[in-house]
DNA sequence: TATATGTTTCCATAATCCATGAAATATAGA
DNA sequence: TCTATATTTCATGGATTATGGAAACATATA
């Protein structure tokens, strides 16, 4: 449900979070560096993990004693595919600037909704 | 602020009001008209307006008796500016199809949904 | 003025969320 | 095994938020 990806969202700490983990890319980051690098106890980053896990936002994976945590970008697209369809409901003046900034950092290769 | 525009729209009633605005158009719709339509009570209705309206998303006019309400599209623009800026390091794979339904949907051409 | 309609504000209650200390769990290495 | 590191889970108090009844406010009409 969109409100429980919006909700993960809507929240100074894990917002930063996330930004956090798309900036490190597909590699992730281990949840102390997170901490670490936001200043936040351990159990309360656990607590914003947990939570755009449950999102669906983020996913985890272990290795050795640290875990791994790494944004899920297509539940990121899919996010962004679901307001982009909740806005453009035949008003071209929302989304096109928002074409036109994605066709400007992506390679102009069409692909085709999931 | 991200957050605030995102909070306003992590919550399952405000969300159908704002997408009740944005199936309306510019011409806005009446508080009482989105309440009747919501099955919502005029007070909480009121709440659910000032909080998206307090985000920016959604702005107001008054009409005799009536307060009609509008989406803010500059506004909504800029909040999926902001996410899309916000995801699109580097990263093709999630502004692609982004890009796809943007421009599928925006250019004077074809209007039609998938 | 009086009355009806549309919307907001006030208020109380219930519900939810958030950060943190302390304890528990999982892994690695000696 | 013991100890250290990494992370999660539990319990709790405090803050915030959501809802709706009742009242107030704003407008229209007569």
């Amino acid at each position: 449900m969109a409100v429980r990806t919006l909700s993960a969202l809507a929240h100074e700490g894990r917002l930063s979070v996330f930004r956090a983990l798309v900036k490190a890319g597909p590699g992730g980051m281990a949840a102390g560096d997170i901490a670490r690098q936001l200043k936040t106890a351990a159990n309360t980053m656990s607590a914003q993990l947990m939570m755009l896990s449950n999102a669906g936002l983020i996913h985890a994976r272990r290795d050795g004693r640290s875990i791994i945590y790494a944004v899920d970008f297509e539940q990121m697209s899919g996010l962004l595919l679901f307001l982009t369809e909740d806005c453009c409901g035949g008003r071209a003046e929302i989304c096109a600037p928002l074409a036109a900034v994605a066709t400007s950092c992506c390679p102009p290769k069409r692909r085709q909704r999931a």
